[in-house]
DNA sequence: AACGACATCAACCGCCAAGGG
DNA sequence: CCCCTTGGCGGTTGATGTCGT
């Protein structure tokens, strides 16, 4: 038997979203909030949508702090770092790009940063000799790459600058990102890593939602992965636990 | 101008994990 | 425990735009 749809696929509208409906959900969520339930939201907000699909549209493109336009090349540098040390886990490497959502990420990856990665990469390997095998860290345990092993058969130029083909130190650039092992988290996605400071004394601080309006509680909790114990241990092998520790995972 | 190839990205699909009853 | 619902995620698709011939 199989699982159960969400919604009814046949009953519900699908594709792009006209300028209407995303008044109308942005309209509900200004002034409801999710109620904690995306399933049941378009049904209240008077949407003919699937709730994961309002969810997403949320999420990727109506959320105010949505940052949109080119990726900066700190941003790649970034990205390849990550994506080479945990793979495709474009919700965490997304989260260290404040205004960047995981689709944007993922999109951006595999129709141009790929090309470029692999173009250094492959610049480095016929120019330096660069290792077919690079255990950079001295723990020496295998590198767990989560879901995109395959596609590096276990050989990654995870500290490239790939702009360049020059070396790339991994901890500054990450430090640039990372501002503190604090967390932003809402109600409205997993995006959007800054620290307490820039959350507070930045303008988008004056403009961040209050729970009254969008129903909400703590809406912006901050985390520290050293205190608080409260991120989920993903379970990634060294290299990759002691990144994560720099984000707070 | 017309056409095909390629690039982009919004949206969907299906799986998994968490949490409540 | 078990089952069900829901949220979240990564992979993939398809519509649209852009470029080259």
């Amino acid at each position: 038997m199989g699982r159960a749809p969400c919604c009814d696929k046949s009953k519900v509208k699908r594709g792009p979203w006209s300028p209407e409906e995303d008044t109308t959900l942005k309209n509900y969520l200004h002034n409801h909030g999710t109620g904690g339930n995306w399933i049941s939201l378009p049904t209240k907000a008077g949407l003919n949508r699937c709730g994961k699909s309002c969810r997403l549209r949320w999420l990727n493109y109506l959320r105010p702090d949505i940052k949109r336009g080119g990726f900066t090349e700190e941003e790649d540098n970034l990205i390849c770092t990550l994506y080479g040390t945990i793979g495709s886990r474009w919700s965490v490497i997304a989260s260290q790009l404040p205004g960047r959502t995981d689709n944007d990420v993922k999109n951006y990856w595999n129709t141009k940063l790929k090309k470029k990665f692999f173009a250094a990469y492959n610049m480095n390997l016929a120019s330096r000799e660069f290792p077919a095998s690079v255990p950079k860290f001295e723990s020496g345990t295998p590198q767990d790459h989560g879901t995109s092993s395959s596609c590096f058969d276990g050989t990654l130029p995870y500290l490239m600058d790939v702009s360049l083909g020059q070396s790339f130190d991994q901890q500054k650039q990450i430090s640039q990102f990372s501002h503190s092992n604090f967390l932003e988290v809402n109600d409205f996605g997993t995006c959007g890593s800054k620290s307490f400071t820039n959350i507070s004394s930045s303008q988008e601080a004056s403009s961040l939602p209050t729970s009254s309006i969008l129903g909400l509680e703590n809406n912006y909790t901050l985390w520290s992965g050293d205190e608080s114990g409260a991120l989920t241990d993903y379970g990634f092998e060294p290299p990759a636990d002691a990144l994560l520790g720099n984000f707070g995972y």
